[in-house]
DNA sequence: GATGAATGAGTGTTCATTCAT
DNA sequence: AATGAATGAACACTCATTCAT
């Protein structure tokens, strides 16, 4: 159950309410996120947060829902793309509308982060699980339309694939995280060609261009 | 102050703290280990823990020392490689070993699975850095000596270079971490040829046919 | 205040109410009972069950009242006995139809352990002393009854008699309790008959038949 | 674990914390007594306690222990008697001596209520199961004893013999409850006697002239 | 050197009830 | 006549750490 009758409340206690907990979630993960806490940043009473949230698992649920769903209209997928050239232009176009999504609000990024802190420091756990099984499912399905369409080798597991190139995404948003601060219009252009072309040595059929 | 007076402990003490305090970093990671119950596995007193190590911190340095210690040792280092072929060879032998080191001994699987859990639960605590630094020094060697004979490419970064090769292995390490219980000898090395066949495609200079 | 304007409901609507209240302290007593859950179950506002009834103590009295009114009906009263043999053979009787009372309808059964609970874990609260005093009046009638046809003795204080005979019946119901699941109509005879054995035992004038 | 390190405290402490909790317990019952009120009373920190009890059920167990240990002692049991008469004029010695412990102490009373209180609402739960068990063990014994030597019945389910046993006593107690303030030494006898003499009624052979 | 008793703020969660609408 | 949002004290229990002995 995501949201019982949370969806009814005014736009702004709304948002002060996810706002609390995206930003208490983006710097301690679950785990170290302290739902008294978050109440308490929300500024409202105790009993109030648990008629809109059903306990703890269920706001970080909805608060990652929100925060992926956003993140899915801004990056778009790479549909239209019929060669594999076309795919992996595709795919840095993408790169570069999440780095943008990442750099333009800081919430955005911590956010980022505590998804990463999360999934390491719960693994198995239910709500996890379903968080990078949407992530998952998003990698997968480019994937699956990169192979369609000869882009992306088949000589390899599908699924080692998928982790590896979803954790080299993260390695290079890490990498980037110390860099947020100082970076150009041009800086992001230039990182999300390098990243993709990581992305594309690994996946690609052939070395050879 | 890593380890103040707990080096001259008897051996056998050493190791069922150390044990103690493995078994429970790796089920649990850092935040999630209670340094009590550690305590309580050590089977020794509340002030004598206190008294070898400052507090949770100093004694998590010190066990993942200690793991990477003999990590380092047990994987080896290829600094005899002077081609590229010979260097990637000794790339998979390395990768080999150190599959064969975790799959070994659950402890060290779980150790190993609390690490990268502290690491992404921790991003930024001093505990995790220092942690990080040792690890991305190692690779950092292995990219400058990849490098040194033309193995390595140069037209990148060298330490996203880094990043993204120990993200890659990481990445590999938890997509094995669910076949491990029904792995053959045979399935290491294949494993092992295709993860570094992965790390070889993002890191090797432009392959001209 | 019993039932203050609960009566005018349309009798669906009652009814959904109390069985969703007698589940409820059925199950888990008076105090373990949740008066949200109950709410909830009954799938009306908190608001209106606030109409309804003063207050969680309200509600259960008036369980408890048509749960006792029920019963009454059901088992009856030996008042055309006026003989010894005749009483004690309709107490028989009355037992045999309280035991098929509570063996027809699981709730039944759920509401008199819930009676039973409620009358120890709230032993002098306002709700239970008169749940008490309606059962033991009728006890008491039976005893009266009795003490007139000389059926029962009167050498003893009648209250202390009533007492008695109440916890003996509540002892007999628990035993039966863990075998009621397979329990046939014979079965309910045998134990009708020795439960009465025993209540002859303690109130009849003299031991010998 | 009934009591860790709970028994190396001094006296007047461990008195002060078994005398709270029995106060607690005797007045609320086990559920409706609150662990924070327990440590409130003692006077001791929170840690404190969770340092000499692992949990509530565990302080319960422990008071409850300390309890039926004294009551078993100071009520002794009829080894000795070897014809119905003794047997059964013992069991009036017992009672008188169980009457007056809990006479002559508010807090054995209090408990008595308590244990009932409990047993009542816990049906079922590991704390509740245990402390039946020793009770039902001990009129278990009484009764084999009974029969061994000829003073009870056999024709009668034993264990339901030693059930309606335990519930008279109960009822009894619970009528002399509200008598206790003003009982004399000799009431005591005489209520003694009545109770006795029900339970010989239920439990002794058929008593033919 | 070493012990282990003691701390108290902290955790997430449930509760019966109120009251503006 | 009826709603349901809101309250905040209470619950059992854990934590890393201190310090007198």
């Amino acid at each position: 159950m995501p949201l019982p009758r949370f969806e009814k409340l005014d736009e702004p206690r709304k948002v002060s309410i996810l706002t609390a907990a995206a930003d208490e979630f983006g710097e301690r993960g679950f785990e170290g996120a302290s739902y008294n806490r978050i109440i308490e940043r929300a500024g409202i009473s105790k009993g109030a947060m648990y008629y809109y949230f059903a306990d703890k698992d269920d706001l970080f649920r909805t608060v990652m829902d929100a925060a992926l769903l956003q993140w899915f209209e801004e990056v778009g997928f790479p549909m239209g793309a019929d060669t594999a050239a076309a795919f992996w232009q595709a795919c840095q176009g993408m790169y570069e509308r999440s780095l943008l999504f990442v750099l333009r609000d800081p919430r955005n990024a911590a956010l980022c982060a505590g998804i990463t802190k999360a999934r390491a420091e719960l693994a198995g756990h239910p709500v996890v699980t379903q968080l990078n099984e949407r992530m998952l499912e998003w990698v997968g399905a480019l994937v699956t339309h990169g192979q369609a369409i000869g882009a992306v080798r088949e000589d390899v597991p599908a699924d080692l694939l998928v982790h590896s190139a979803f954790s080299l995404i993260d390695a290079g948003d890490r990498w980037l995280a110390s860099r947020w601060s100082h970076m150009s219009e041009q800086d992001v252009q230039k990182t999300a060609a390098m990243m993709v072309g990581f992305l594309r040595r690994i996946a690609a059929p052939e070395v050879t261009p």
